[in-house]
RNA sequence: CGGGGCGUAGCGCAGCCUGGUAGCGCACCUGGUUCGGGACCAGGGAGUCGGAGGUUCAAAUCCUCUCGCCCCGACCA
């Protein structure tokens, strides 16, 4: 679009391709213009950018404090691990191996051509593997840690970065090293352990709409879809708006095989020796991948209140030296004000942007990082009093001019009813694409993109979530994933529609309920 | 690893077929006029054209090799 037709009619979007255009393009648009992440010098590592990065420390800190007020304690574990480690557990090696990146050498030494070269004198004895999940060294950390029953639970979480060898990858979604948190606890009992594993998968869900005000579905995967040497893995699966469904978090019951092969056994009561039974949890960076899939629009990134880096950006407007002052005096006042504010819990949070550059590329900068509000102060507003309030959730132009002491007593209600409407319309969305199906040409038909005249490939967004009746069986998951790329989410708890028992559709073999089909990230 | 495509100024690209030694838009810098809104005018800085070798009086352009990246597939938080 032309820059008259921007000028003019309003019309025009901030990001481009839209949507509805290109939508994997949209997305790498959006985390570009909002300043979040980048492409490195090193294949499929991403720099996450200051913006971006705060808003993962958002995550952080609320993460961080679910996981102490649940018992869990923080600590760190080598990025190294010895090959052998990862040896021990059959079904974990195979899940991993060939995603691993390997060091073998400790030292360069010049090379012919000039370069350096690994030294052949200087061979690792045994390989050093990149972490690319922490079971197998935490666990032998736990091993030693564990004697008796009364050194369990061991609740531990670790705040790290992790490495997987990914052949394609897209900023956030999946890169080859990205941050994460991973949980790792010992219990006594099996039924402990369990329900440590439900209890983590709820802190997720309950992060997810309460702070992202990203609806999820949280439930078991089948046994295909299970973390490699795991006994039952749990997701939450939130809808993005191409319909496709994000994995945004799992926890995973280990039963009694990472104790077994790491030698965590404890001491009983009764004076028997038991292999230990444990979990694993983790969410990473992807998650800001979902936000931004959530809720960004056509005009870029939308950030929940609860997880913005900054609540509100002010903006002067700066006409002249003779007010420059006293509209710069008055932002401080006003920010003392807001800062004194507080919005669940924490003060609210002000960026001021007094740049010298035009007011209205300032303006769709912030509109672009999804500041949730934007606040004018010019000449006219020190006068009156006022100030121009814009909210990221309605359209670029609109503003509403209100009394400064307005804007302070209700700043935290403006946020909570931004939030509590993301969460809404991403309700709202993820409903109007979720369909019970009950026979398989029905299933066929809303997965298989239309095609006829004007159907763009890049363009075709189409499906969302089916909730179908399914006997069990292997062999049809198996044949979906290669048809119809659909895979079977989770078997998703707390949905209504979803239980009670039927007919499989492909089989017509009987099922106890309905379970989650999508395409899927 | 298979199938496509691409590496030219910070970013996006043209030039290459028909060799003559580099251009456009945005961004950036300066001055001015504007500005409660993604400005306009004028001037300016910035590239040994991914790398190596070859052909030639002359290579971004032709040839050979090489490195890297992107897209589609298998794999995946």
């Amino acid at each position: 679009m032309s820059k008259q037709a921007q000028q003019k009619g309003g019309t025009d979007t901030a990001i481009k391709p839209t949507r509805a255009q290109d939508y994997a393009e949209w997305y790498q648009q959006v985390v570009r213009a909002a300043d979040l992440a980048e492409t490195s010098a090193v294949r499929g590592c991403m720099v996450i950018k200051p913006w971006g990065y705060a808003l993962w420390e958002r995550f952080q800190a609320e993460l961080d404090a679910m996981f102490k007020a649940t018992g869990h304690k923080n600590a760190y574990f080598p990025l190294f691990i010895p090959k052998s480690f990862l040896e021990k557990e059959a079904e974990h090696v195979e899940g991993f191996a060939k995603e691993c990146a390997v060091v073998t050498h400790h030292r360069l030494i010049a090379g012919e051509g000039g370069g350096l070269v690994p030294d052949p004198k200087a061979k690792l004895e045994e390989p050093l593997i990149v972490r690319p999940t922490s079971e197998t060294i935490i666990g032998a950390s736990f091993a030693q840690w564990v004697q008796s029953y009364r050194d369990l639970p061991l609740l531990i979480n670790q705040w790290a970065n992790v490495v997987r060898w990914e052949m394609r990858t897209r900023l956030f979604l999946r890169t080859a090293e990205f941050l994460w948190q991973e949980g790792h606890t010992a219990h006594a009992t099996k039924e402990e352990a369990e329900e440590e594993t439900r209890k983590m998968l709820e802190v997720y869900a309950t992060f997810a709409s309460d702070f992202m005000a990203m609806p999820v579905h949280k439930g078991p995967k089948t046994a295909s879809e299970r973390f490699p040497g795991a006994v039952e893995t749990y997701s939450i699966e939130a809808m993005m708006q191409d319909r496709k469904a994000l994995q945004a978090g799992t926890s995973h019951f280990l039963g009694q095989n990472f104790a077994k092969a790491s030698g965590i056994r404890f001491q009983t009561k009764n004076e028997t020796e038991e292999l230990a039974w444990t979990t694993s949890w983790g969410v990473s960076t992807r998650l800001v991948g979902g936000l931004v899939m959530t809720h960004a629009d056509d005009d870029g990134m939308v950030i929940p209140p609860r997880l913005a880096p900054a609540h509100a950006v002010i903006l002067p407007v700066l006409r002249g030296d003779d007010t420059r002052a006293s509209v710069m005096e008055f932002i401080q006042g006003l920010v003392a004000e807001l800062k004194a504010v507080r919005y669940h819990g924490r003060p609210i949070e002000i960026e001021i942007d007094a740049r010298d550059i035009r007011g209205g590329e300032k303006s769709w900068e912030w509109i672009k990082k999804g500041v949730p509000l934007r606040i004018e102060v010019g000449p006219r507003d020190v006068e009156q009093g006022s100030v121009v309030v814009s909210r990221r959730d309605r359209g670029p132009r609109d503003k509403t001019p209100m009394p400064r002491v307005e804007l302070v007593a209700n700043i935290a209600t403006i946020l909570d009813d931004m939030q509590a409407g993301l969460l809404t319309k991403a309700e709202a969305f993820r409903k109007e694409h979720t369909r019970g199906i009950d026979a398989r040409g029905d299933f066929d038909a809303f997965f298989t993109p239309a095609r006829g005249a004007g159907s763009d490939e890049k363009s075709e967004i189409h499906g969302g979530f089916a909730l179908a009746h399914w006997s069990g069986d292997p062999a049809i998951e198996a044949e979906l994933k290669d048809k119809l790329k659909v895979t079977i989410r989770n078997i998703p708890e707390g949905v209504a529609e979803a239980d009670g028992p039927g007919t499989c559709i492909f089989s017509g073999a009987p099922s106890p309920r309905r379970v989650l089909f999508a395409k899927a990230y």
